[in-house]
DNA sequence: GGTTTGGTGGACCGTACGGTCAATAATTGC
DNA sequence: GCAATTATTGACCGTACGGTCCACCAAACC
């Protein structure tokens, strides 16, 4: 055997994606690579690879996460129609704002990369599915449950409360304030999901 | 006086914003720049100063044109509830859906530059405050005309409105179908602009 | 402890980028 | 036609970037 490797590959990874989540995927150097993990150029090469490989590494990690969050956040409600309207209203589910200024990671490289990059395009589409997917599986637990009525398609259904989310997480980019962002979130919410 | 300029000024922005477009502001290089617009570079440092004065150049041409259709769609209808309509379904106004694949410039840029560019921040805000301003005049027509309840609030109404056509514009930049687009854009519009 | 194996880190490299500048060309007023 | 002024061009510059490489080092096995 050999000198093993001095850092958690996991930590790494996790410190990578914020650094691209906050500045993206072009205005990050190297340089910010190396600050941000505590590694040298050529550990980051050797574990990794090129910053393209590296970016697709924390992309993934950002999905895998972010999936998980959004299979606990659609199971753990009693209702599935409450766990819809959580699922609308996670963009502004942080007091401060924070994190709906800095935006989903999937959506920002989308919009700066997946006109050139076919990884990341597909990327996109592959998550995309499968949040479609999960949403849609809870819009039908809703109907089972009397919640929402049965003459919907549940997909056609997941896909207008996504793009209803994915909305609010652009006018979070603009800065726009959480009150009124809170606001509009429930407004969408109310008219998605009606009680009846 | 001297030697004029041998350049159609608003035609060269025009060629900029297309590239910007197509590309996004850090991957787009001064040669491209001098490509598509036909000047050596110093022509172009000349009449527009720098690659940033030039992009907030093009993306003022962007809002300035896109808020002119805005204005025209919400007016040219007879009825306010079908300009509103018409609005929410402006992503996939397309057949080929080759302008929902390229998206929103300001949208595109308020991704890329957003946290790092004041600028363009003020730009998004400002376009994004105008577009409520003249969606919400409609929705305030709308229920004039009995074609919406009177007991929602224009503003709101516009919020959540804007909110799900950006949305709509963000699943094009997936590459998303455009059948499946539309069918979606439907959902949203019917929810959120009930025939009552 | 010697040898082997792989990790580490920073010096180094080529390149492509944004930006500058000086020489030249075109137009106007006199 | 000459002077003045501004547009045009592309060669040129400094720099910062992504990526490579190699000398050194630490652990593991015999």
């Amino acid at each position: 055997m050999a000198r093993p490797r001095q850092f958690d590959e996991e930590q790494v990874i996790r410190a990578v994606r914020d650094q691209f989540w906050d500045a993206g995927y072009a205005a990050t150097s190297l340089e910010d690579l190396v600050r941000v993990s505590g590694l040298g150029k050529g550990s980051l090469y050797g574990a990794f690879g090129d910053k393209h490989r590296l970016f697709l590494r924390a992309l993934r990690e950002y999905t895998d996460t972010s999936g998980g969050y959004l299979r606990e956040m659609l199971t753990s409600a009693p209702r599935a129609l409450d766990a819809l309207r959580a699922f609308v209203m996670a963009p502004v589910n942080d007091p401060g704002g924070a994190a709906a200024r800095r935006g989903c990671l999937m959506a920002n490289s989308t919009y700066e990369l997946a006109t050139s990059d076919p990884d990341v395009l597909a990327e996109a589409r592959r998550t995309y599915e499968a949040t479609t997917a999960v949403v849609a599986e809870s819009v039908g637990r809703a109907q089972d449950e009397g919640d929402l009525p049965r003459d919907v398609d549940p997909v056609e259904t997941a896909r207008a409360l996504l793009a209803a989310q994915q909305g609010l997480v652009f006018m979070g980019r603009t800065g726009l304030d959480i009150d009124t962002l809170t606001a509009t979130a429930r407004t969408l919410a109310a008219k998605l999901l009606p009680d009846a």
